[in-house]
DNA sequence: TTACATGCAAACTGTTTGCAAATAT
DNA sequence: ATATTTGCAAACAGTTTGCATGTAA
C-alpha cells in the first residue's frame, strides 16, 4: 500500500469510515490533487477508465456518505445534477455556461455587504454564491 | 372575463403565448399578487386547491414556457425539487431551512465587493445568492 | 380551418434502496 | 465471528414527451 492510501485510509477512519477498497480508491481521486468539483456519474467514470471497480450505486453512496463526513460539500446548483466539492471551506463559485463547468473563488476575494436584518429566530448557516458567467459576444 | 385576466391575456400574448384557460388560470394564481416562489408541485395543488382543471403536465411545460418568455426565473438550489421565482428582477435568497422555503432579499440592500478577475472572454449573467438560515439554537 | 395547447400515460434521468454475496475488523 | 460494505437490479421522484383530443385564432 502506498503512503497517500495509508493517508487516505487514516483519515476515512477519522471520519468513522471504514477505508474499503472503493472508498480508498474514490478518496484518492477526490482528495489527491487540487480541489475539485465531481457529479456521482463523472466520478464514476472517472473511476471506470482507470480500471478501478466501482458501481455506480456505491459512488452516490460514498460521496453521500463523504458529505455527511464532512469531507466533501453539495453545491447549490439549478439543474438535474448535483456537485459535490471537495474543497468545504467557505468559498463561492463561477460557473461557467458554456462548459458546465464550476470554478473555484476564494473568499478572501469576495465580500458581502449590506445584508439586511434576519428574520428572527434565525441564524446564517452558510452563504452560496454563483456567478454565472457567459462566453463575451463579440 | 374580469378586467384582471384581460391584462394577463395581453401580458401572454405579448410574450408570445396564447392565453388559453390554463394559461390564464396559472398566470393569475403567479403573478396577481405579490412575488411568489413555486415548485410545479406546489402550484398543480394549489390549481387542484382552487378547482382548476391542469394536469401537473401542463404545469410544468407552462412554467418552463413562462421561464423562457422571461416572465419567471429559475433559482439555483441544490435539491431535488426546481423552484420558480416571479421576480425577474436581479435580487437575491433567504432559505429558511427549517421549513424549505425561499424569502427574496432586495438587490438594494445587498452589495458583493471584490470580485477577481474573471476568466478571459468571459463576462457576468448573472450572480445567484443563496443565504441559508438556521433556526438559531437555544 | 389550421396551428397550437392540453391531458394522459408512458418514457426518461438522476438518485436511492433491498437484499444476497463479499469484506473489514 | 460479526458488523459493515458492496453490487446489482429494482424502486423511486421529478420531469419530459408522444400522441390523440380539444381549443384559440
Amino acid at each position: 500500500m502506498m503512503l497517500q492510501e495509508q493517508h487516505m485510509a487514516e483519515r476515512l477512519r477519522l471520519a468513522g469510515l471504514r477505508p474499503t477498497r472503493q472508498r480508498l480508491a474514490l478518496a484518492t481521486m477526490l482528495f489527491g490533487a487540487g480541489d475539485r468539483h465531481v457529479s456521482a456519474e463523472s466520478l464514476h467514470q472517472e473511476a471506470v477508465a482507470a480500471r478501478m471497480d466501482v458501481s455506480l450505486a456505491t459512488v452516490y453512496n460514498t460521496l453521500n456518505q463523504f458529505k455527511a463526513a464532512g469531507l466533501l460539500r453539495e453545491v447549490a446548483f439549478e439543474g438535474d445534477r448535483t456537485f459535490f466539492d471537495t474543497n468545504t471551506s467557505n468559498h463561492f463559485h463561477y460557473f461557467l455556461e458554456e462548459t458546465g463547468s464550476l470554478v473555484d473563488i476564494g473568499i478572501d476575494d469576495l465580500e458581502v455587504k449590506g445584508l439586511p436584518d434576519l428574520p428572527p429566530g434565525t441564524e446564517i448557516d452558510r452563504i452560496d454564491i454563483i456567478i454565472r458567467l457567459r462566453k463575451t459576444r463579440a
